[in-house]
DNA sequence: TCTGGGGTCCTAGGACCC
DNA sequence: TCTGGGGTCCTAGGACCC
């Protein structure tokens, strides 16, 4: 058996609101709050920081219902740039420290420090690190460590602001276990009651349970052995280094009131079409799918995407796309909380040039034994998925 | 008085191919 | 001619996370 690896869980606190007093020492020790503050006062608050989570402000509650249990609560527009700075500075520390980083989100993430550990004592590094992030960028963390990816999460969360916990495997029964189901990474409102309705009200249940069969109904096959095992103390140790590439991109707009004006819906659209664009293209990528969201005003939201047969990254085509599904799914006066576009089964756009020769090649060939080593070539190249696509294109010429 | 925006992963059913 | 099984792709939707 491999000794055991020592994983860290960086997590930022109250990261949106500490960014905002990194730049703006004024409000250093003030309750504050980044949400979206319209006139209407339906914005939600974002980030709280802890002196106005002590008024019981928490996220995603609404900016009204906050003022009023802290009418000195000072409402900061989110500035999504400053977040993305801070976050490379934050990463860029990270990987100054040892290049096996993963990102978890924009203000978490996980390093495999087993290496490191042999040299300097996980705890005086841990210190090192949050000291660095708090005197140079004004930005607390709190840092949880374990065996693997999971326990340091959990370990994270212990302790905030600026904690340091430790969580091992064999101290599951007394740390882990006794929280309840619903704090569980992975757990969350909809599984949390079901759980509960069978007895699993804390992690320790979940982790001394033996109907499997009845888990696996209630999340599924895969949920139910991680589930199982994350309770047990036991996870992914592996530290993903590479940087994962975006598998979607979307955008999307709420209106402040709810709206059945079918141009002013157009208009919108295109409007997220060129965003949509604009992102992919900023990402190198060009998208096979391209889809519809809309959610009306009791919540329902219906997803409605179509496969395109050449990927695109264009502005004008995403929208004709789009329109096309809106004109099918749109009952005249209908009204819509929200239009957003979404674009899935994104590629590179190096392998776009790549699929495109391989069309061109397929073109050329007027045989049949000349299109099956094609087909075996592309099978060879590019993957078993690539085929029909492939092979699609060719029947179309 | 309602409830943001941007993602990921998993499941299930139908179509299609071999 | 009929039949089945395995595999992949596509789409919709649910759940979760920050």
């Amino acid at each position: 058996m491999k000794s055991p690896k020592i994983i860290f869980h960086i997590d930022m606190n109250c990261f949106f609101a500490s960014c905002e007093r990194a730049v703006n020492k004024d409000l250093i020790g003030q309750p504050i709050a980044v949400a979206h503050h319209d006139p209407l006062h339906r914005g939600i608050i974002l980030s709280p920081s802890y002196e106005a989570r002590k008024f019981g402000i928490k996220t995603t509650m609404l900016v009204r219902d906050a003022l009023l249990l802290c009418n000195e609560l000072i409402i900061v527009e989110p500035k999504m740039h400053l977040y993305k700075e801070c976050s490379r500075l934050f990463f860029d520390y990270l990987y100054s420290i040892t290049p096996l980083v993963e990102g978890g989100s924009i203000d978490e993430g996980y390093l495999d420090v087993t290496e490191i550990s042999k040299t300097e004592h996980p705890l005086a590094l841990a210190e090192r690190i949050q000291k660095h992030l708090l005197n140079n960028y004004n930005l607390p963390c709190s840092i949880g460590i374990g065996p693997n990816k999971f326990l340091a999460k959990m370990a994270s969360d212990m302790k905030k602001p600026l904690g340091i916990t430790v969580l091992r495997r064999r101290e599951i029964d007394k740390y882990l276990w006794p929280l309840p189901i619903g704090n569980m990474y992975g757990v969350g409102k909809k599984t949390a009651p079901k759980l509960q309705a069978i007895g699993i009200e804390t992690i320790g249940d979940l982790a001394n349970f033996e109907n499997i069969d009845l888990l696996k109904e209630i999340v599924g096959e895969v949920s139910a052995s991680t589930l199982i095992q994350r309770a047990n103390g036991y996870g992914s140790t592996e530290v993903v280094v590479e940087e994962a590439d975006n598998l979607s991109v979307s955008n999307s707009h709420t209106f402040d009131n709810s709206v059945f004006d079918v141009e002013l819906l157009k208009q919108t659209l295109k409007v997220i079409a060129n965003t949509v664009s604009h992102r992919l293209e900023k990402s190198h990528k060009v998208a096979q799918t391209i889809g519809l969201i809309l959610k009306y005003p009791d919540m329902r939201q219906i997803n409605r995407s179509r496969s395109v047969e050449n990927s695109t990254r264009d502005a004008g085509e995403i929208y004709l796309v789009v329109e096309d599904i809106f004109e099918e799914l749109y009952k005249t006066g209908d009204q819509i909380r929200l239009v957003g576009i979404f674009a899935n089964r994104l590629l590179d756009e190096k392998e776009e040039v790549k699929q495109y020769s391989i069309f061109d090649d397929l073109s050329e060939i007027e045989k049949e034994e000349g299109i099956e080593k094609i087909l075996k070539s592309v099978k060879k190249n590019f993957g078993p998925g690539s085929i029909n696509r492939g092979y699609y294109e060719y029947k179309r010429k």
